[in-house]
DNA sequence: GCGTCCTTGTAACAAAGGTCACAGGTTCAG
DNA sequence: CTGAACCTGTGACCTTTGTTACAAGGACGC
C-alpha cells in the first residue's frame, strides 16, 4: 500500500515537472519569476483538444483561460445571422486574449473558438487566472502584449477590408496560413476559405485561378501551394 | 513674502482638489481605492486640446497616457498609402487603449489620435503610469474594460464590413455619431464622412439620398439629422 | 470499374461601389 | 451684390463582387 501511493506521488511529480518544462520554453516571460511559474504550475492541468473541436461558443461564460503549447485555434465571429468570419489565429505561446478580458468583465464570450490542429493546451480555472492577475505584473504584461498583437492583426484586416479587394485577402489569408502551418502547402478547399473569408465559393474560384495565372499559387484539388511565401 | 507663498501653495492645493473631484466623477473605478486616486491627483495635471488637434501621431513614441474628462477623440488608422479609416471615438471617462499597450510594448503608435470637440484632459506621465500599473490591479482592471469595449467595436466593424452594404455602415457612423455628440443633428460635410469610412464623397451623397428618400435622415447644408436616432 | 459525393471551373447576369464629368446651391468676404 | 470657395446632386460608365446555373474532374467505397 505505501508502495502505492509512492509510485502515484512520483508520477504527481513528474507532471509537475513537466508542465515546469513547458512553461519554461513556450511561455518564459511567465516562467522568469520562480513563484509566478510556481503557481501556474500548481493551478493547471494539461489537455489535448482534436481538429474542430470547438472550444468556446459565442455566448459562453468563461471558466477556464487557456495557454496554448502546440497546434493551432482558430476565432471567429458570428454574424447576427449570417455567417462568420475568421478573425485570426491562436498559436503556440498563445493564450486568449478575448477569454482574458471577458472573464475580468464577467461578460460572456463574443467570439467561437475552433480547433484548426490538434492542440495541445494549458488549462488554467478563470477565478485562480484573476488571483494571479492581481498578484502578477508579469502576467498582465504578458496578457497587454498579446492583446496588443492580435489588436495590429484586426487594424490590419479592417484596412485590408476598406482599401484593398478580394485577392489581396485571400493572398493575405494563405500566407498567414502558410506561415502559422509552416508549410506552403494549404489544406484549404475554395468552399472553406470562402466561409472564413465571409465570401463564396464561386468567387474564391474565381479569385484563385486569377492568382494562379498570375504565378502566385499553385492550384490542385483539395491544396494550394503558395509560391510567394515571404511578402516581405 | 511669507504671504505670497501662502497664495501659492493655496491655489495648488486648489488644483489638487480639482482633479480629485474630476477623478471621482469620471474615474470611479479609478477612484475607489483612496491610495491609488491620490497618486494619479499627484501625477497628473490638466490640459485642453483644441478642435483638429493631432494628439497623437503613427510611429510616436508614447510619453502621456490620457484621460478624457470632456470633448471627444477620434482614433484613425492609416493605411499603406491611400487613406486612413476611422476606428472609433474615445469619450470622457475612456483612455486611450492603443497608448498604453504601446506603452507597455515599448513600441511606436499605430494609430493617430484627432480632437474631433474641444477636449478636457487628464494627462499622466508614461513612467508613472507604468509603475501604477504593476501597483494597483485597479488600473489595470481599467485598462482591460476599456480594452474590452473597443475590441467589441473594432468586431463590430469587422462584420459590418464584411456582411452588410455601404448604406448601414453609413448609418451606424451617423448614429454612433449621434449618441456621443449627445445630438441627432451631424454637423459634418458628405466629404468628411466619406473620409472616416475610406469611400467617396459621391458614393456617400448617393447613400444619403437613399436614406433620405427611405427616412432615415434629414439633409441639409453641412449638416444631417437622424430621424432614427435608436435603432434598439 | 462504377456510381456517388465532394470539389472545381466558368459563363451569364445582377448589384454594389468607385470614377469622371459637370451643374447647381450656399455661404461669405469684400 | 458679386465672385470665389465650398458643398451637394446626378448621370454615365467601369470594376468588383455576389448569384444562378450547369458541367466536368477527382476521390473513394463497393
Amino acid at each position: 500500500m505505501h508502495h502505492l501511493i509512492c509510485e502515484l506521488y512520483e508520477y504527481f511529480l513528474l507532471i509537475l515537472n513537466m508542465i515546469e518544462k513547458i512553461l519554461e520554453t513556450h511561455f518564459p516571460s511567465l516562467s522568469k519569476l520562480p513563484e509566478l511559474r510556481d503557481e501556474i504550475v500548481k493551478i493547471s492541468s494539461i489537455h489535448t483538444f482534436l481538429e474542430n473541436e470547438v472550444i468556446l461558443r459565442e455566448g459562453q461564460y468563461i471558466k477556464v483561460i487557456p495557454l496554448l503549447i502546440s497546434g493551432l485555434v482558430k476565432v471567429y465571429k458570428e454574424d447576427v445571422e449570417d455567417g462568420e468570419i475568421l478573425l485570426y489565429y491562436i498559436k503556440k505561446g498563445e493564450s486568449c486574449v478575448m477569454s482574458m478580458t471577458t472573464l475580468m468583465r464577467g461578460d460572456t464570450s463574443p467570439v467561437k473558438g475552433v480547433v484548426e490542429e490538434e492542440a495541445g493546451i494549458l488549462v488554467i480555472p478563470a477565478d485562480e487566472v484573476l488571483k494571479i492577475a492581481q498578484k502578477y505584473p508579469a502576467w498582465n504584461a504578458f496578457i497587454y502584449d498579446l492583446f496588443s498583437n492580435k489588436y495590429d492583426e484586426l487594424l490590419h484586416m479592417i484596412t485590408t477590408l476598406t482599401f484593398s479587394n478580394k485577392d489581396k485577402l485571400v493572398m493575405e489569408y494563405l500566407q498567414n496560413l502558410s506561415e502559422l502551418k509552416n508549410s506552403i502547402i494549404i489544406h484549404k478547399t475554395h468552399q472553406q476559405i470562402a466561409q472564413d473569408l465571409g465570401s463564396t465559393r464561386e468567387v474564391m474560384s474565381r479569385i484563385l485561378k486569377k492568382l494562379e495565372k498570375d504565378g502566385f499559387v499553385h492550384l490542385s484539388q483539395g491544396s494550394i501551394e503558395i509560391l510567394t511565401p515571404n511578402e516581405s
